[in-house]
DNA sequence: ATATTTGAGGAATTTTATTCTGATTTAAAA
DNA sequence: TTTTAAATCAGAATAAAATTCCTCAAATAT
């Protein structure tokens, strides 16, 4: 595995945050010329480094500003069940982030919905059709105070 | 506030997965040149529809590939201890994300760190000197399931 | 001390973004 | 239904950016 130096690791910093300048811009930023940043990138891009670009949308314009976290029990703890779940949440839409957690709950959600009516047809009928659940409970956000990738 | 279409939203949900088409590639895949392509990405652009433009890292590669959620109480409820807590986690920078919640717990932090190691340390020093914090609860991921930005 | 490798800078080229013009469609008004 | 105005489109022209290529200097190994 290649090694990354500072300056890399500027770039990627940068890059995390705004990905949209030009590497004439970059460039300046870190006192080299265009040519050795454009290669930096792309190596980091061909090493892993960096994973994808991607535009960050506006939710509460989009309808999907009403944000709840959602904790999950499974019904039984064998790998069938615990397949089928997965495979139908990924499916569902609301649901952003899915993660297999410790403690009293198998899985937290992130969901992502218009308002409290939409969660709610949410819970009822999406969550509600997925067999493998066993209990759920919610989590409403108030508001966001600190999100690096928003 | 204007409205969009289906041709518009099908942008966005394209450069919310992937914002590295070209304005060419975009138009094939709605039907439409390039030159209104560009335009409706400008516009979505300034109207807000469009935040901004990232580039996504791998945690992994960069140690911080071990999350955590991290749920908080405050000390006292008044606007002092508030302001000064989000004052304190904004500079923490394994706090990755931030949410002001309903239930037990005040707050729901994610936190990202390369191993329990670090996540110890975050704990004992960054958020041991947090005055404003009453009590913590963290619950470990084991593995990620979905994430619709990762 | 010399050869080799690595990474830089700058020019040249290719590709893409951006602008502009005119035609066509759509929506509203008469 | 006809007319008018406003949007929206396609395609060409231009500007800017990305990308490639070549040469050179510095660091590292022999």
């Amino acid at each position: 595995m290649e090694q990354i130096d500072d300056i890399d690791l500027k770039l990627l910093n940068i890059l995390h945050d705004n990905s949209k300048y030009t590497v004439k811009e970059l460039a300046k930023m870190v006192n080299l010329s265009a040519s050795p940043v454009f290669e930096r990138i792309k190596r980091l891009e061909n090493n892993g480094y960096i994973k994808k670009y991607i535009a960050l949308l506006d939710a509460e314009k989009l309808n999907r500003g009403f944000i709840v976290f959602c904790n999950i029990k499974l019904k039984q703890h064998d790998r069938n069940i615990g397949n089928q779940f997965v495979s139908d949440i990924m499916k569902i839409e609301e649901i952003v982030e899915c993660y297999n957690i410790s403690g009293d709950y198998d899985f937290l959600m992130k969901v992502s919905a218009k308002d409290m009516k939409h969660y709610q047809d949410f819970v009822f009928n999406k969550l509600g059709s997925v067999e493998s659940i066993g209990s759920t409970q919610s989590t409403f956000v108030m508001s966001e105070i600190k999100n690096l990738y928003g």
